[in-house]
DNA sequence: CCTAAAGTAGACAGATCGGTCTACATGATA
DNA sequence: TATCATGTAGACCGATCTGTCTACTTTAGG
């Protein structure tokens, strides 16, 4: 495999399961088995290693999330799809995700704070995506066109607090109770078609 | 001042904006003016300064939330005041929380993600706590006996999800949409008294 | 065939890490 | 008066941090 590549698959799941500022460049560097010169090779500092290991978490959990939701419906569906996606995921049964441990974007937020950090920015941009995923499903819900971006900021709300409950509360089945909360709201903000 | 009590004033100031991991001992010395030999008089490790700092987070930020909700009725006002409450503290209103940079608590169990690790079940914990603030509210809101406990876990995963996207988003009114949704929430599960 | 990119091992530098230690000062209390 | 908790400054320890460097090897493309 492309030693580059490798890196930065190495770094993120240590990362992902210390965070960042524990884990040093030498444990990279060990776990891979690939030399110190070559990570300065293909990146200027651990700074751009960490940006480039967010792009790379960015593009696999999106890749992730875009099959799930493309396996159904948009729709009502769609969002019942995220939310057991999310499920699956807390629930380690996501290989490629690997064991989950909160959110890669949130936990890095935590670790730089400051909103002009390039490593934070990144972060809200992947969130950005997210939403911009979650808003096509509720576009398509029948949810009446004026209320389609409020139920959108409810819905990636839910799915944060989700996420988070999951992880620092340790409860397995938060993805459970934001996919009846996320219903429900789809449901009061229904035009009236799927009723007749 | 107690020179214990600066410790861990000091250490909270600096492990809150730059995180814990990121900030050394000789930092928190530094910043405080205290010898070293001082510190390690009080605390064992800096492990054990950490969770002195997440009891003193835990018993200020508690404080803080427990004098807002006594400033309203217990019930739906409650519910109002949590929302108004986190809004002036994403907006950096509240002067004994400091310059909002995430939920603590939240950005603690990021950089120690294991359940087992002490620090992360002293997150936990508070998150306990502040679940029962919530329930308190709710119990008397009118939601129907049978819902109490599920709207308890609608609403503080609402507060989840307003946190981390006023934090990692930079959304500074996730509050008024978190307050939108749970409001809607308790019309949903609500008993029929008001209406009357 | 030649060259340039990509790779190796690992010593080294300078800073910082958490933590220990000596030696001493102060102040309250038994 | 004697003692003990609390405090000071800062040298020192071994480990680890990010990043540089020398010297050499492998590999793929023009």
């Amino acid at each position: 495999m492309d030693k580059r590549e490798l890196l930065i698959r190495t770094a993120f799941r240590l990362f992902y399961s210390h965070g960042i500022h524990a884990v040093g460049i030498n444990s990279v560097l060990k776990e891979s088995g690939v030399a110190k010169r070559t990570l300065y090779h293909h990146f200027e500092s651990k700074e751009q290693l960490v940006e480039a290991v967010i792009q790379y978490r960015d593009a696999v959990f999106l890749e992730w999330m875009q099959k799930r939701l493309a396996s159904v419906e948009a729709g009502e569906a769609g969002i019942r799809e995220l939310f057991a996606a999310l499920h699956d995921w807390f629930n380690d049964q996501v290989i490629e995700l690997q064991a989950f441990n909160g959110c890669f974007f949130i936990n890095s937020s935590a670790e730089y704070g400051d909103h002009d950090s390039p490593i934070h920015k990144a972060c809200a941009l992947h969130k950005e995506k997210v939403v911009q995923l979650i808003h096509r499903q509720v576009e398509a819900s029948g949810v009446l066109a004026k209320k389609v971006d409020e139920v959108t900021g409810f819905i990636a709300m839910i799915k944060e607090g989700a996420i988070v409950t999951a992880h620092v509360q340790g409860d397995r089945d938060s993805a459970l109770r934001g996919e009846r909360l996320a219903l429900a709201m789809l449901q009061l903000n229904r035009g009236h078609e799927p009723t007749a």
